[in-house]
DNA sequence: GAAATCATTTGCCAAATGGCAAAAAAGCTA
DNA sequence: TAGCTTTTTTGCCATTTGGCAAATGATTTC
């Protein structure tokens, strides 16, 4: 919990009954390895901050394989792409890829919380655009290179993640076959 | 104007005094084709919204070939990943595809009318959400398709866009080159 | 430690894409 | 319309990647 309220801190300030007020709401969630988080159809109703391990976000393509859209590593909020105070029910998986550890909000906590707390709202929106330039500059340029070029982005955009994740997931990732990222590891080497 | 404020007014309400003060502080901006709205090293001094026309938003990898990050089309915030009020410099150029009309608001407007407007930051963080999933979705599927699907994505996301931008940013937006995308269309058809 | 399970590497060949340059088509201007 | 410029299509061949299946390696379980 801390954690997160040191997190918070980076983006704007907090008094301590604000920080209290937080703190009440969260609560604690482990999840093991393979858990899931998010699943396709089930309606959302918290928001959560990942204080430890790694998620993967997947979908299925029109052929059924499981694309890996994102990895969600530590000190990121887990929200839905849209307004927190709908109702919101994900098309993609989130699924622990190691055992982790978040920090939980229902979703009327969280309505609580930013109805209480002067400039939530705008500290939010600095959070959630901070990942997303994050995001985009994570993703964006793996279109543009070819495998080798995309595999070697990873490892420097994502340095704690390869040893972390299965190579299948992160060929997911990138967009190619797990086969020829590991032909592409072994040129790299 | 009214078309900003009526697209606003999807995302919540405004009353009269509400949407005075914003009108009074949009003004309009015309682009022409192959002009520059943002350019990579130059500090952003405005939040804009466009209405009518498309920008190409790209940069450049490290063989120095422009990259089609995305194409902003109608009805559209344009303002930076990152915060407003904080001094940003973006590290991409966004560049008029067609002839362009934007709503343009200095830094210094618009924080006064989030001062001013209760609510506001909430409304333009709905906004940003809602652009950014359209945008997620637009572009994730991109990585893990070859180039004759990634093709028939792009028409059916962009659907507008296909006879407006020519070939060359397609194919840069899809990763692909412009041969491929010529090779790919012909067997399409 | 052996068996079973899961993850990774490899071989083989087909298909897709890139690089380069020339040709063809489309658009623009005088 | 002719000439010029820009955009798109093609041909040729090298390289990359995919698909599939088998082999190898690693991990877990009893």
């Amino acid at each position: 919990m801390d954690q997160f309220i040191k997190y918070l801190l980076q983006f704007g300030n907090l008094n301590e009954p604000q920080i209290a007020l937080i703190s009440s709401k969260g609560e604690e969630l482990e999840l093991c390895k393979d858990d899931f988080y998010w699943e396709a159809g089930k309606p959302v109703k918290q928001i959560g901050f990942l204080i430890a391990g790694v998620i993967r976000v997947f979908y299925h393509n029109n052929k059924g394989e499981e694309i890996t859209r994102y990895f969600i590593d530590e000190n990121h909020l887990v929200l839905s792409g849209s307004t927190v105070d709908e109702a919101y029910t994900p098309s993609e998986y989130l699924c622990a890829v190691t055992d982790c550890k978040l920090v939980t909000f229902t979703k009327q906590d969280w309505k609580e919380i930013s109805d209480t707390i002067t400039g939530w709202d705008h500290l939010v929106q600095k959070v959630v655009a901070t990942h997303h330039s994050e995001k985009v500059s994570r993703r964006s340029e793996l279109v543009s290179q070819d495998g080798t070029e995309r595999y070697l982005d990873f490892i420097r955009k994502f340095p704690t993640l390869v040893n972390r994740v299965p190579l299948s997931y992160i060929a997911s990732y990138l967009g190619i076959t797990q086969s020829s990222l590991s032909r592409i590891r072994k040129n790299i080497r």
